[in-house]
DNA sequence: CATACTGTAATAAAATATGTTACAAATTTA
DNA sequence: TAAATTTGTAACATATTTTATTACAGTATG
């Protein structure tokens, strides 16, 4: 798992957004984030995996959009890179023999899911044409 | 980005609603989270430094709620232990000859305080009394 | 004065994130 | 068709963050 994952895809596809007609090496792009290109083609791939990028190998290739900017939305994007917002559980189990600690996760579970609705309609009114087009 | 910071803090906060008129010990705090004593304290360490909680050293000592758990938010508690939300940020510097790499963390900056507001909103209508009494 | 706590520092271990190297396969272009 | 360039991916290395442990001084209780 990648922790900046949202960003760095962002950050992607923005690229691709500004060069519509081109083909970006994750040579190129890897420059602009600075980063590993090698961790750009895995968040490539992951892209390529929801259908929103398209790659070609080979000299000359690189990779493009395959969606129209204004139909790929935020919570897309938060969907295909993040899981789901959320403040975190305690790493280990809590003591089932405990009234707290046996229901805890499941409390804040649904307090996350609530955080996600929230965040997902907010992320669902902005296109990356909106996003790419604010630079 | 995540810790489980908020989770063990609410968990905390959480058993000293359950028992208003003791003294905790982290040891038994601890067992119901399923987690370091030491790592607790410092959580309750955090705690006192906004004054939520207060502590008792020696024999019998231990710590309890300083506060009316009806007034003391969810936001608060998010605040005392996250600073903020957020999908997160590239490690490395993007490239500022870039216009996109030289812009991409301030907008998504703004981005993020829009998804705190949003959130924050949320969990400002959430009491610890509220969360406690789910239980 | 023995016991049972907090407070805190120092250190260790575990988990996660990021970076690097290597190379096969694909495609272009000379 | 050969050289060059790029993707795709695996394997491994390093860095960073989070959690755990140990240790012990200080404090209140009985």
């Amino acid at each position: 798992m990648i922790s900046g994952k949202f960003a760095i895809t962002i950050h992607i596809l923005t690229l691709l957004h500004k060069f519509p007609n081109d083909y970006l090496s994750s040579e190129y792009i890897a420059g602009s984030i600075n980063l590993n290109p090698v961790l750009v083609r895995k968040e490539i791939a992951n892209l390529k995996a929801h259908h929103i990028v398209e790659s070609k190998e080979g000299k000359n290739g690189g990779t493009k959009l395959a969606v129209n900017a204004a139909d790929l939305t935020l919570k897309q994007i938060f969907e295909m890179t993040f899981e789901t917002i959320g403040l975190g559980f305690a790493k280990n189990q809590p003591n089932p023999d405990c009234p707290v600690g046996k229901n805890i996760n499941q409390h804040l579970e649904m307090l996350y899911s609530e955080m996600n609705q929230n965040v997902s309609k907010q992320l669902e009114g902005i296109s990356l044409e909106d996003f790419s087009n604010q630079f």
